[in-house]
DNA sequence: CGTAAAATAT
DNA sequence: GATATTTTAC
């Protein structure tokens, strides 16, 4: 890595490697472009286990992190100790608030810097310093000081963890004026991180569509999780999908029975369309290898026409159990998901996707304010 | 454990 | 305001 500090502004950070991590296209596109004019060379991606694959690939010597603190997979302080397990790299964290506890909790994580957005040109010209700063020998015993509890470790890819499950007692939900951020505080003021929603992507989504097409309509969350077998995916998740999931099936044969008894002409044609064969997506849901992280970006959004794409309803998954609700039983020696490696990719929280406008990322509410 | 319904989050 | 997901209650 060779620096040049030239006097020309926009060269100073020629050579400096930057891995910008950031669920939102917007703010991925507009960061990188600042940091590019200022000769920085710029990696990006859109998940902590996107930000992880780049790392560990080594295929670029990345000087320097600067990453969304509220990442849909990943909690801040998790990805601040993983990062430093695993890589040393040293990492600034951005974030829209600005919540002290946050930034100090951060900066003691082991953050060289946070940064609020929105982040002007001036935030990233000198960035490229932290690069050579060196790393602190002991970075142990930090938390006592701070007194901010451990991020959970790496055994959860996901940052789904149980530790607000050993809350003592299950007191009334916090009212919703008090959850502001990912955390809250406990009464002996330990800073807890709340549970990242969970986002069923296309992918996910059809892991769940061929765990369902194996056991049958009347397979039950338990084993629909082990059969979809994705790390940190939990049973509730599972169950309140399949909650949703028997809602629109619903739904659907009740559509079904109105457009049959309208007229009797079209009767076949309909069922027709509706027993059509669940078509078997290739293998897409490898997650793991670097490679595949471009395509996961583009799938994300160009895939088959699921839920997402359709108003809220399910696709009709496949012809074994629709009407009958008889189980498929040709499962002998089936091991549906094995060869599709293991899938990081579970997504939490916020989609990197702009959709329909309904939405837009909280990345950007300062900008777009409903 | 599983499901339905209520609550919350976005 | 709708919908996706989580939490609660049975």
């Amino acid at each position: 890595m060779a620096v040049s500090v030239e006097s020309n502004t926009n060269t100073v950070c020629a050579g400096v490697t930057v891995l910008l991590v950031d669920s939102d296209s917007t703010c991925l596109t507009i960061i990188s472009k600042m940091l590019r004019t200022f000769g920085y060379q710029v990696i990006t991606a859109k998940r902590a286990t996107d930000a992880f694959c780049v790392i560990q690939a080594r295929e670029y010597k990345i000087d320097l992190i600067l990453a969304e603190a509220s990442l849909p997979d990943m909690d801040k302080y998790e990805l601040l100790e993983t990062i430093s397990d695993m890589s040393g790299i040293p990492i600034i964290l951005m974030s829209a608030d600005y919540d002290r506890k946050a930034v100090v909790g951060c900066l003691f994580k082991g953050a060289m810097l946070y940064i609020v957005k929105p982040i002007a040109m001036d935030d990233l010209k000198n960035l490229w310093q932290f690069a050579f700063v060196p790393e602190p020998e002991n970075v142990s015993t930090v938390d006592e000081i701070s007194g901010i509890e451990d991020a959970p470790s790496m055994e959860s890819a996901t940052g789904v963890d149980e530790r607000r499950n050993l809350r003592k007692g299950k007191g009334k939900r916090k009212r919703s004026d008090e959850m502001q951020d990912d955390k809250e505080e406990d009464n002996d003021g330990t800073v807890i991180q709340k549970k990242p929603k969970l986002i069923w992507t296309d992918d996910l989504h059809d892991r769940f569509l061929q765990a369902i097409k194996v056991l049958g309509i009347k397979a039950h969350p338990k084993t629909i999780l082990e059969l979809m077998n994705v790390p940190g995916l939990k049973k509730v998740n599972v169950a309140s999908h399949l909650q949703k999931y028997r809602l629109s099936l619903k739904r659907q044969q009740e559509t079904i029975q109105k457009t049959m008894d309208i007229g009797s002409t079209i009767e076949h044609v309909a069922s027709n369309h509706v027993l059509s064969e669940f078509d078997p997506r290739e293998v897409l849901l490898n997650f793991s290898d670097t490679q595949t992280m471009a395509v996961a970006q583009q799938q994300d959004v160009v895939n088959c026409p699921t839920w997402e794409n359709l108003n809220g309803d399910m696709p009709i998954p496949c012809t074994d159990f629709n009407q009958t609700g008889d189980e498929v039983t040709n499962n002998e020696g089936l091991e549906p998901f094995q060869q599709m490696g293991n899938s990081e990719g579970l997504l939490l929280e916020e989609t990197d996707i702009f959709n329909d406008g309904d939405y837009t990322s909280t990345l950007f509410d300062d900008f777009w304010d409903w």
